[in-house]
DNA sequence: CGGATTTGACCGGCGC
DNA sequence: GCGCCGGTCAAATCCG
């Protein structure tokens, strides 16, 4: 699969929870980013950051990614963001409330980025673009494209400080990101085990 | 030519 | 009801 890159991998990101919904992920402010896989004991350091610089030459045979007990770590900041959503994905599919519908799921975060077309794995049509009360920036409007899925995006540059790009997603796709079937062929490691949290792991709050 | 983007029109909810 | 505001539609346009 020829998997599109992100036109500016150096870029250096950071994410923070924006508190459009009560949902915990802080990543801040490295380009390294560690998933437990689900196995460790203490599944309270779920997702962390690490600042460590990982050893080049990783054993997986993969550029860019490199494993060390049972978690990822991705130096990359394109694979940094796919891995992310991809994250995000497996977290929404395990944490999904019944008692709310798709649309009701809402994913909302900040990132630092000079860019604000970001490759997030998934495929999107841009159908509106609105300017926004009291904002300088625009807000630009995304439709997943992949047919049947309802997944909705929001992105638009923070009007209090616009080094942030504001990302929200609404709903959950029906489909894997096309890049996750990418990662599972090319990462064995990966495929069943990791990304996929515990039920237990979950934020009691999160996607519901 | 086909799919994506652009952009003004349109529409519905909400506060007054 | 009316106007504002945010979200969506869709025709025109762009682009590979």
């Amino acid at each position: 699969m020829d998997y599109p890159q992100n036109p500016k991998p150096s870029c250096n990101y950071s994410y923070t929870n924006e508190g459009l919904d009560p949902w915990t992920i802080e990543l801040q402010p490295s380009d390294y980013l560690m998933l437990d896989d689900g196995f460790g004991e203490d599944s309270s350091s779920q997702n962390m950051v690490s600042s460590e610089q990982v050893a080049s030459g990783s054993s997986t045979g993969y550029s860019g990614a490199t494993s060390r007990n049972n978690s990822m770590q991705i130096q990359d900041a394109n694979l940094f963001y796919n891995f992310f959503f991809v994250y995000l994905y497996r977290k929404c599919k395990n944490g999904v409330n019944k008692n709310k519908t798709e649309e009701e799921h809402r994913v909302a975060f900040r990132t630092k980025s000079d860019l604000e077309i970001m490759d997030d794995g998934y495929k999107w049509r841009k159908y509106g673009k609105k300017s926004v009360k009291n904002s300088p920036n625009p807000r630009n409007y995304y439709k997943c494209s992949s047919s049947g899925c309802n997944v909705k995006k929001r992105v638009e540059r923070d009007r209090e400080d616009s080094r942030y790009v504001l990302t929200s997603y609404d709903g959950v796709h029906n489909h894997e990101s096309p890049c996750m079937a990418y990662y599972n062929n090319q990462m064995p490691l990966m495929a069943s085990n990791a990304w996929t949290l515990q039920p237990s792991s979950l934020h009691s709050s999160s996607f519901s």
